[in-house]
DNA sequence: ATCCGCAAGTGGTCTGACCACGCTGTATAT
DNA sequence: ATATACAGCGTGGTCAGACCACTTGCGGAT
């Protein structure tokens, strides 16, 4: 029963087997997967190692438990992750400004990506969105911004990093509309510099 | 938010508590915690939810744990983080230029931010050791470079990513010393455009 | 004094049990 | 016939105890 070789924690193999039957089923987000009784059968593991593993893809942020529901499939963005971040990584002021900053060295490098593409229509057609919308947070606009730079795993730390951020309870300043057409015009405009500039004054670091 | 919420997850706040053991005993990294049973004793909880939050604690790479031994501290730097990511994130190859790319936004990020510091002597002292080492390789080099950014937050994701694309046998590219320097060189000589186009250089992005 | 082997301690895993909770089908009341 | 209440079942959450695998260190044999 025990082949030699496998000195590896049982746990992270599991988690890698459960990875494999979500892409086999096909599952998507909202999905139900097996329970861990069920899983701890087919994988022929013990059920506490079985939790171990949703424990660790729970923290990825990629599945849900519901008690007395079952475990699904989430749509990707962190959350128990966010928990623990907070709890170990926030001892001290100079984080939080270390935090804020990388958010916003994020934003900016999907400024650059965005204005690099040169894709002048997809801007086009989300500064008329903007401008038909009453009312557009911070959180919404570069949620959108980030989505556009089309780079999925930069899109995860964002969120991941925003939804940390907004956790803390510090004062949330949501820029005016103009500010942010001013940032989208610029992209249209093709100058980074202009880009950044505009950037700074909505996030308001001049 | 501090609201009751009994329904949270005992591993938790376990999670939390031993955060808490670790301040107030002020453990540092190497030290040993408490075994998996005293724990279990001390909180009057389950060893298995003990080893839950054990589990979650080790992901944020926080810890470490050999068998036979026991658990240590570790000075954080993301590991099995590292091997979870490889399993779920990396699933097309669209994922590796989006990790490639991330990693390098973050670079640039901090060469504009070095750049804005204008901390001349830092760099100077820097280019010298850089002079003397006979061989150099990225890894140094950009290791470096983040932590000169004094950036903790950016500066664990940098290390998360690139241990987990050095983790894929790529090829690892190393440059030449003269690149390098080109660079530092170009920090010092205070013009932005001219640090990302060495930068490119030095990663052969032109 | 050196070496070896065994006991103790630790993490790794499994099993079985019980609780808390959500859902659903059925029996009951209207 | 319809609406409501409730009990049973399946699920995740937690606990206790048992082995196993491995490391260390102590004490006895040489």
């Amino acid at each position: 029963m025990n082949s030699e070789a496998v000195s590896k924690k049982i746990y992270i193999e599991i988690v890698k087997k459960i990875r494999k039957m979500i892409d086999e089923d096909g599952l998507k987000p909202g999905d139900k997967i097996p329970s861990e009784r069920e899983l701890s059968e087919r994988l022929q593991v013990g059920r506490s190692s079985v939790r171990e593993a949703l424990r660790a893809i729970e923290l990825l942020g990629l599945i849900e438990t519901r008690r007395g529901e079952g475990t699904f499939l989430r749509d990707a963005r962190g959350n128990q992750m966010v928990q623990l971040l907070s709890t170990f990584i926030l001892q001290d002021q100079k984080a939080v400004k270390d935090l804020k900053d990388t958010i916003q060295f994020i934003e900016m490098d999907c400024l650059r990506v965005i204005l690099q593409r040169n894709n002048d229509e997809g801007i086009h057609h989300y500064r008329q969105t903007v401008e038909m919308l009453d009312d557009v947070s911070d959180d919404e606009f570069f949620l959108k911004m980030v989505e556009l730079t089309d780079n999925h795993l930069l899109y995860r730390i964002w969120v991941v990093l925003n939804d940390f951020y907004r956790s803390l309870d510090l004062k949330k300043e949501t820029s005016s509309k103009p500010a942010y057409l001013a940032v989208l015009d610029a992209l249209m405009n093709g100058e980074e510099k202009e880009v950044i500039e505009k950037y700074k004054k909505l996030r308001k670091l001049l």
